[in-house]
RNA sequence: GGUCGCGUAGCUCAGCUGGAUAGAGCAUCUGCCUUCUAAGCAGACGGUCAUAGGUUCGAAUCCUAUCGCGAUCACCA
């Protein structure tokens, strides 16, 4: 396809250029709308100054000239100033041929280009939540696709380890926890650090509310709150290496990361690398250092340390305490110049959620001031917040959907629709249960994944696990009713049929063969946008083709062999091409559904 | 207030490097299972592409302004 078009788009050229004297540089080609005769289409508007013609005479000409000098083109037609060409069967089918004959079409050979991919870097004192799920399949997808187009990818997280957030954890669990830990009480480990930081926020809430009605003001109870001071307390000791609190704080820590491993499991996502805030925090002192021997930051006299921005519409942005403690921004730079030191990648996106949006600007710019040359390949994958039906998801509020708990819902969901629908008759049990774990991700994963990422979107837990639609497991039952058609069409005897040639293709089949032709520049689209939807919605487009096709044509019954033998070659692509998208995705699809 | 993002059918979303009559899915309604999986297909209904200007042969798409929603602008992370 694309030697064709380079083909075509040359032809035009110089069509142009005989006609006309006209000398452009590039001739846009693009497929024609469906509603219209003709498979690529050349708009003609642009040339009428230079042919002093109408633009159906252009067209015309225009379309003679090509037609008679690229044998591709079967016919031609012109309406208003557009051309119309339509390209042989014979084209079509020799495509299809090239497509189920490449093992992995659509994926690129991998190059020398090297990407960092960062996604998920939580806290280590809440389990995760719906907004985690957004970020971790982004990311994962990101990287497939990135993977797809061609380029090395080294996934990493940032685990935010320390702070007085686990600290307070950490001392609720001290105070009312009676040694419980994760193993007896069937726990997972983040859910129960997560309950004492909840338990903390009671009791902290409540020693407000006592100092408040003895006479305290608002502001001094929030900061003098018994339990607050313990937990900076704590803080402190942390900080001093003190071996008691260090060792409650890799316990604790061991806990979350035991839960979360499990979390991700099910999610399907991993990372070739961690951080850990603690092992980062302090790594942005010397980029001070050097900030402010190139004269890119300045001293106040209070001994702390800022960039202005303000030339570049931004803020001025301090990067050093006058304690000499750095901020989030000064381990941000120093965290990313470690990277690159770790790993010789040429380029970096964060998956971080678009409130961040500010923070990255002003991370990318520093960085670009500091002088390092892989600055401008940072890329801030930001993505929209996640709405509920009931209002807006707010961790504080109670009303935060645990991403274990809704892995769990859709599962069972999906489960309960594979058993009315009595489709899975006939499997064992271990079939069955990797088939519900496979359609109920399959849901959940495309649900999320197919709104573009920069979007607020509303996650609806009603509609994300109905199957119809434009829906993940709509496409996965395309999937499997294509592999079961297949299974079928090896009974049949059409050994001698495979290599005759068929040209008599249906409409239905040619503008599958159009659509599967288009994967590889899908990839390198979603590639570039940094957009997991673009690959998604081509495989829903893919889908509705092929049924369409599906119910229109008899694929295993047709007088002529080489036909039947065509549309499974055809069939085959298909759920090649499903399959491999889909991946991209995070998503599998299943052989029998 | 400054900055950034978003605004497309009742709902959820595509389309946005300018091109033909703005597309899907859900919902509602009508058809299609005596042989390839009906989680499917075909069709109907549904739009001042937030508003107003501008650029252009041509604007949902680019520019400007206005309105609405959201985020952000800490010696928090």
């Amino acid at each position: 396809m694309t030697e064709l078009k380079s083909k075509l788009e040359a032809k035009a050229m110089e069509a142009l250029k005989n006609l006309y004297s006209l000398d452009v540089d590039a001739v846009e080609l693009q497929p024609t709308r469906k509603d219209f005769e003709g498979d690529i289409t050349i708009v003609v508007f642009p040339y009428l100054r230079a042919s002093r013609k109408g633009p159906e005479q252009t067209a015309e000409e225009l379309g003679k000239l090509l037609a008679d000098s690229v044998e591709e083109i079967s016919a031609y037609n012109v309406v208003k100033g557009f051309l119309n060409l339509s390209i042989s069967n014979g084209y079509w089918a020799n495509s299809l041929n090239e497509i189920s004959s490449v093992e992995n079409f659509g994926i690129a050979p991998q190059g020398d280009n090297s990407m960092m991919v960062e996604y998920s870097s939580p806290n280590t004192n809440k389990p995760l939540h719906l907004g985690h799920i957004r970020n971790n399949l982004l990311g994962y997808s990101v990287s497939e696709i990135l993977k797809a187009a061609g380029n090395k990818v080294t996934k990493v997280q940032i685990i935010n380890d320390r702070g007085i957030h686990i600290c307070k954890s950490m001392v609720a669990w001290q105070k009312f926890g009676n040694g419980e830990t994760p193993d007896p009480t069937g726990m997972k480990g983040d859910k129960l650090v997560g309950k004492y930081y909840v338990e903390f926020d009671k009791h902290y809430k409540k020693e407000i509310e006592q100092q408040i009605a003895s006479g305290a003001d608002e502001k001094t109870a929030k900061e003098q709150a018994p339990i607050l001071v313990e937990a900076r307390e704590m803080l402190q000791k942390w900080e001093q290496g003190d071996t008691e609190v260090v060792k409650l704080w890799e316990t604790m820590n061991g806990w979350v990361y035991k839960g979360f491993e499990e979390t991700y499991t099910r999610l399907g996502v991993d990372f070739d690398k961690y951080y850990y805030e603690s092992d980062t925090y302090l790594l942005g002192k010397r980029v001070v250092e050097e900030g402010l021997e190139k004269d890119v930051f300045v001293k106040d006299p209070d001994g702390s340390v800022w960039i202005d921005l303000t030339e570049d519409g931004m803020d001025r942005k301090i990067l050093l305490r006058s304690d000499g403690t750095s901020v989030y921004m000064t381990q941000d730079i120093g965290t990313a110049i470690q990277r690159f030191e770790d790993f010789s990648v040429n380029g970096m996106i964060y998956t971080v959620g678009n409130e961040q949006d500010y923070h990255f600007k002003v991370l990318f710019l520093i960085l670009d001031k500091l002088g390092y040359s892989w600055a401008k390949n940072l890329f801030h994958l930001s993505y929209g917040m996640v709405d509920l039906p009931t209002g807006k998801m707010k961790s504080r509020e109670g009303t935060v959907v645990d991403a274990d708990d809704l892995m769990d819902e859709v599962i069972q969901k999906a489960k309960e629709i594979c058993e009315e629908q009595g489709k899975t008759d006939g499997m064992s049990e271990t079939e069955k249960e990797s088939l519900y774990q496979l359609v109920g991700m399959g849901a959940l994963k495309y649900y999320i994944l197919h709104v573009d990422p920069k979007k607020r979107m509303l996650y609806n837990p009603e509609e994300s696990v109905q199957f119809h639609g434009n829906t993940g497991p709509f496409i996965q039952y395309t999937h499997a009713r294509i592999r079961s058609l297949i299974a079928r069409g090896k009974e049949l005897d059409l050994e001698n049929s495979v290599g005759e040639c068929y040209n008599n293709l249906e409409p239905s089949e040619k503008e599958i063969v159009k659509w599967l032709v288009q994967f590889p520049e899908i990839i390198k689209e979603a590639a570039s946008d940094y957009s997991p939807a673009t690959v998604a919605n081509y495989c829903f487009e893919l889908a509705k083709l092929y049924n369409a096709f599906y119910q229109n044509v008899k694929v295993l019954q047709d007088d002529d062999k080489s036909a039947i033998a065509f549309r499974l070659k055809l069939s085959a692509s298909v759920a090649g091409v499903i399959k491999t998208g889909m991946r991209l995705l995070g998503i599998d699809v299943p052989e029998r559904m």
